[in-house]
DNA sequence: CTGAAAGCGCTTACAG
DNA sequence: CTGAAAGCGCTTACAG
């Protein structure tokens, strides 16, 4: 920049200022800009991304924090978040949390020590009555008041944006459907979360017996424990169940997430003894090309993806007010 | 920094050099850096980004390149290399190229100026014969002198490090195993791109029929010219190779990619006539809970994730050499 | 309208 | 062994 201000005969400043885009609110002739301009892009010239940031502490970069960079959820996400930022001329530096607090607080503060304009976040959660040493993330970035977005769940404390789908609706529908197709006992499975999407699910599931006339039954509620079902509570759950009397036995099956609805068939299965396999539904579309049968709710994760970055943009462009949560609606 | 050099009576020099880990180095009294690094440690202070890499031109940031965030391999790769990162106390920007040149090198490019110690990138191909007018990223990559390293396959004109899978042997290996089940005409199908892998899946395919004493036949060969093959191509390909004779119609298919099969077995089902599916290979796994009935080359592509991101730390670390193409065996 | 100057928060020869 | 000083490449009051 030095060098190209001294070529043209001008200040560094004059330069800056017109690369800056301030031509107009400085009163820079025009056609000294122009010439700086038509220089600059001649020489490919971009100012030096460190000493722009040390000065004005941005750096056009949003970081985001997901639970996982496999679940199928995330392509849908990132694409709808990707073009948001595209919109703005902004960078998404992605980490990984890997559903671990103590990973999600880490990549949090590498970032915010790397320097991020605004964050969006698929928060982690705990499982219930797990006393966690790990500080909430809301608490790590109140004091940082970077602004922030929480996607699919509001953890608790939260006091920033958040963009979730309508879980409680959608769980009441889709289990009222396995109800209207004459299921008169539905389990339902579920981790153990504490995660408003969990939460809500759980109450839509409830709501949805209410409707029919059905009093909730708690036997029928599986709470699993751990991340991994596989470790046998989840067979010993649905065997528990399976157990029961014929009358008594479930006769349809609600899922909260993709994953877990088809441990369960997987478990089911052969404690059907030949018996046809009862409906299922769940959160989570199947896979391309691979159709389980199951009942689904799709879940909205590019509609999600764009409303989570179009606030964060709201927020960083000072359209301020107070902490909304976004309900966006799911098919 | 400052506050914490008056603090200690000590001049910024020192404390910064205490702070670079270069105590001993500056035979700096143990006694007088310990004080240093406690009492940072205890404001928990950690010098400027920004400041920092403006003089030292580091960033402790390695980029990724991906064709796509949603692709199961994806997952595994960036664990491998996740991995690698934590132990070098590396951070990772992820971005996807969405199998388009273009975005990918205008993703380079951001990287760069934002500031990368090193690239690792799983490289796009143009369609062959497909005249882009998007320079190779290789030439940039020259320029910059960034250390890199390309996953998955080598580009054209390629001079810096690579990691790939065995994709001819694996190739090779899977065909040999659709003709030891009896089959005689294995069909292939594939993307036309121009890709190392892409190249050596067919060269396997091909030896494949030779070591079976069969003659390749050319109109056996499925090359689509187009990333969505629902546009039609690929019927239109199959249809024809359907209405061949029956002794010269395809008792075998070979795929190069999993989302292909799937496709392909889509396309060709309501051409069967409600004959049965003939056995069908590829490259990728299914996805959890759905077993396709395809035989498929599982890639490595943890693995692949950790040996790239271990030679790109090779490289930053000086341990130079000639730029090598590590191989990878599949299972 | 323009430029000289201070400053962003560090690192790193250099002199002692 | 330690510190004063220059410099990294910009931005931005401030004075004119």
């Amino acid at each position: 920049m030095k060098s190209l201000a001294e070529e043209l005969g001008l200040s560094r400043s004059t330069v800056s200022f017109v690369l800056n885009g301030e031509a107009e609110k400085r009163r820079i002739p025009p056609e000294t800009a122009q010439r700086i301009l038509d220089r600059a892009a001649e020489l490919d010239f971009r100012p030096d991304f460190f000493a722009r940031a040390l000065n004005t502490r941005r750096t056009g970069s949003i970081g985001l924090v997901f639970p996982d960079v496999h679940e199928a959820y995330m392509s849908e996400m990132v694409r709808g978040i990707d073009e948001v930022l595209g919109q703005h001329n902004a960078l998404m530096m992605l980490t990984s949390s890997r559903f671990d607090r103590a990973v999600e607080l880490r990549n949090v503060q590498a970032l915010l020590h790397r320097g991020i304009d605004g964050l969006l976040v698929v928060p982690c959660a705990d499982f219930r009555g797990a006393a966690s040493p790990v500080p909430p993330l809301a608490e790590t970035l109140r004091r940082s008041s970077l602004p922030v977005v929480a996607i699919d769940r509001v953890p608790a404390g939260w006091a920033a944006d958040a963009v979730v789908q309508d879980d409680r609706v959608s769980a009441r529908r889709i289990v009222s459907r396995l109800l209207a197709g004459g299921a008169r006992r539905v389990a339902s499975v579920s981790f153990d979360l504490d995660a408003s999407s969990v939460r809500d699910r759980h109450a839509g599931y409830l709501e949805a017996l209410t409707d029919a006339g059905l009093s909730p039954e708690a036997c029928l509620q599986v709470w699993l424990n751990q991340v991994n079902p596989q470790s046998g509570d989840l067979l010993a759950a649905v065997t528990r169940l399976m157990a029961l009397p014929p009358q008594e036995r479930p006769d349809a099956w609600f899922v909260t997430t993709a994953g877990l609805a088809y441990r369960t068939r997987e478990v089911l299965v052969p404690l059907l003894a030949g018996a046809p396999l009862p409906p299922m539904a769940r959160f989570g579309a199947d896979p391309a090309f691979h159709d389980s049968g199951m009942l689904a709710v799709v879940q909205p994760h590019k509609a999600l993806g764009r409303a989570a970055a179009e606030l964060l943009f709201d927020r960083l462009e000072q359209r301020a007010g107070a902490p909304t949560t976004l309900v966006v609606p799911t098919s």
